[in-house]
DNA sequence: GTCTATATTTCGATAGAC
DNA sequence: GTCTATCGAAATATAGAC
């Protein structure tokens, strides 16, 4: 999150980044990315060490945007709106990048993750509205059902696992209704 | 579904699955699966096209396997207790099988996928109850409701990302169980 | 920091004998 | 249907000159 210093790494990373996307982390290869630079896949290797730690990095930097983005989204005054927004806004980030929001959420084994603590950063403010909402005695429990419908919701909906008719768009907002109201209503025991 | 009939072809798939779980997809090379079953890799392109027509063929038992777990626990006569019995057995075989669940949910790009005719039959008894629950106006919304949530929550749980403390089976658990109450519980508007 | 050249590995897939 | 032999294509990464 510190501004992009347009050191040649960052540059690099977004390459990265942008291959990412249109065809996955497979083509994200070393020499796809020289190329991209105008340079020789050798080169690359005096700003990263290898392969894996330029995947990192990108991984890294698409959570660190993710945080930015739901932290910008959120309202402090009311829990309520402020999960709708960062939930949408989440889905948004999908839509954008999904293949960074695959990683980032760590849908792909044998794929770089990124840490747990950097994870948890990017969904701080979501979980910070879910126990305002749901009590401090089922917080955890709470957050987890909003960011665990949330991204099946969306995970499905990438892999297409949801045309089944209707309007995807209805669906989402009708989950999102329910699950913010199965947060309000507390239950008996 | 059919009983498997023990051909070269069955066996050769049994392998891939085995090596799929063992080391993921890029652990499944026709090299390691002929030296598993003792036999030169040029062998195997007379019983498979090739890879990624091997690959499929592992989606396509694995999403077969699913659907007969589901059916063998679905209960025909109390659709809670048949959502409950259901979702908790697409868990077991996610923790049996993780690889094999990603790639039936689709959850890795670039890689196959089943049918979505295939898809919908695995997951067509746990519609069934959702809706016998949640009424037909939002049959299909609440039907994604239970299985968006339930994908969402193994696939964090398989990604190692709700290690936030705390009992994850009551987590599950609660979850759950709010969930089986907001599709009852039909809002007003 | 960039280049050329290259070592190395690994894999998918085919040809053709048996 | 199995084998040996082999092609061909990538790709990662290093060495060393400039």
């Amino acid at each position: 999150m510190p501004a992009p210093s347009r050191t040649d790494r960052d540059r690099i990373v977004e390459t990265a980044s942008a291959l990412l996307e249109e065809g996955g982390t497979e083509a994200v290869t070393m020499q796809a990315v020289a190329q991209r630079e105008g340079v020789q896949a050798p080169s690359l290797y005096k700003h990263v060490q290898h392969r894996r730690a330029l995947l990192e990095a990108v991984v890294r930097s698409s959570a660190r945007q993710l945080t930015a983005r739901l932290e910008r989204v959120r309202d402090d005054g009311d829990p309520r709106r402020s999960i709708t927004a960062q939930v949408d806004e989440l889905r948004r980030f999908a839509h954008d990048r999904p293949r960074a929001y695959a990683l980032v959420m760590g849908a792909a084994p044998d794929l770089p993750r990124p840490t747990p603590e950097l994870l948890s950063a990017s969904l701080a403010s979501l979980l910070a509205a879910t126990t305002a909402l749901a009590g401090s005695e089922h917080a955890l429990d709470g957050a987890r059902l909003v960011v665990a419908w949330a991204n099946g919701f969306i995970s499905m909906e990438l892999a297409g696992a949801l045309q089944l008719g209707g309007d995807i768009d209805v669906a989402w907002a009708w989950g999102l209704q329910r699950i913010v109201a199965a947060l309000e209503d507390r239950p008996a025991d």
